[in-house]
DNA sequence: GTCTATACTAGGATAGAC
DNA sequence: GTCTATCCTAGTATAGAC
């Protein structure tokens, strides 16, 4: 072993598939094109990924640390304040959906591509979600809502509806909707202490 | 012409067509399967549908008009009261996800699957999701919301979170949402007609 | 004539050998 | 990196049953 050769190989091939999976979609991207447009040789993939079905894994893997990462910078200027980072949640997502050259999130995208229960694909999509709706909960729980599991709920159905490709009709309709929503819900949930008013 | 061979041909390719699509997704299952299941010639196929491409948008059309007419029976009941009948059509959709072996909407997985701006099944899916929303909007503006257009945005937001497979987590969840947040929204969008309360 | 069934082409896929 | 093996795909043409 000793070191990697061409320790920048796997990022690179990460790179070019990720982009190629974004914008086409796994089933119609061939490993031969990552190859070509990655500029290097087969048996380097095969080196690293054996299959094409690890190869996506770990484009999945990727683009949930990468969103992780996202999140935690996008929540971070709210420390201390839970109800803030909720929206700030939404409104991260809606950021990134509403990028140019955007198409959903990569990986919910690939779980509807993969519908077979136990294919990788769809388990590492699996695990995200659950992750996801544990970090939400987690916060609506700290914000003392009245009712967290039902704040995380609705939220979580307002990220899924946002990051769905069938809200492509405006993306930006859907950004700005959901964060209003999303705001108007945290602070019903959580602003009116009894029902003062 | 003057009569037709088989009558049935079309429609029984299709059932074969609609059940496999919707069970393994478009790309996943090749014409020689559906001709396998559904016991009939090749020949048969490429006359009813000359390309797969024609097949998808004929599964994709057929299967808009099973959720509109649907929709129609949904709301039939609530004949008059546009307010409940928006409710009923976010109901109608967290009945239909939550039905045994769903896999989503077959609109909406099917958009995932195609990414491609031209592709017909794209542009099928795209026109659904905007004549959806033009009957929401339209019913919204019946019952006199205090912001239709908002309304309408986050009803179509509902739906595409329910309707979207990343909602799968938990889908019974996920429709309880739905209609439950659904139901709030309308109610505070027509219920309240100044601020009485 | 209408159907089923099969053989076939041509291309692209994964995978691997060298 | 090139080259090959194997398989599966869409699509077409042909053969044969009723």
């Amino acid at each position: 072993m000793s070191r990697k050769p061409t320790p920048g190989a796997r990022d690179a091939l990460l790179d070019t598939a990720t982009r190629l999976f974004d914008a086409h979609g796994v089933h119609a991207v061939g490993l031969q094109q990552i190859i070509n447009e990655c500029g290097c040789g087969k048996n380097l993939l095969y080196r690293e990924f054996p299959s094409k079905d690890e190869l996506v894994v770990a484009y999945l893997k990727r683009s949930q640390e990468d969103w992780e990462s996202c999140v935690e910078k996008a929540i971070e200027p709210h420390a201390g304040d839970p109800a803030a980072q909720l929206v700030a949640i939404v409104r991260h997502s809606a950021e990134k959906v509403t990028l140019p050259g955007a198409r959903g999130c990569a990986l919910r995208n690939t779980y509807a591509e993969f519908p077979d229960l136990d294919h990788p694909a769809h388990q590492v999509a699996r695990q995200y979600f659950a992750e996801t709706r544990q970090r939400i909960l987690a916060l609506a729980e700290q914000a003392n809502a009245r009712n967290p599991r039902e704040l995380t709920d609705r939220l979580v159905l307002i990220i899924d509806g946002l990051c769905s490709n069938g809200a492509a009709l405006g993306r930006e309709y859907a950004a700005e909707t959901a964060v209003g929503l999303a705001e108007a819900l945290v602070r019903s949930e959580i602003q009116e202490p009894a029902r003062a008013v």
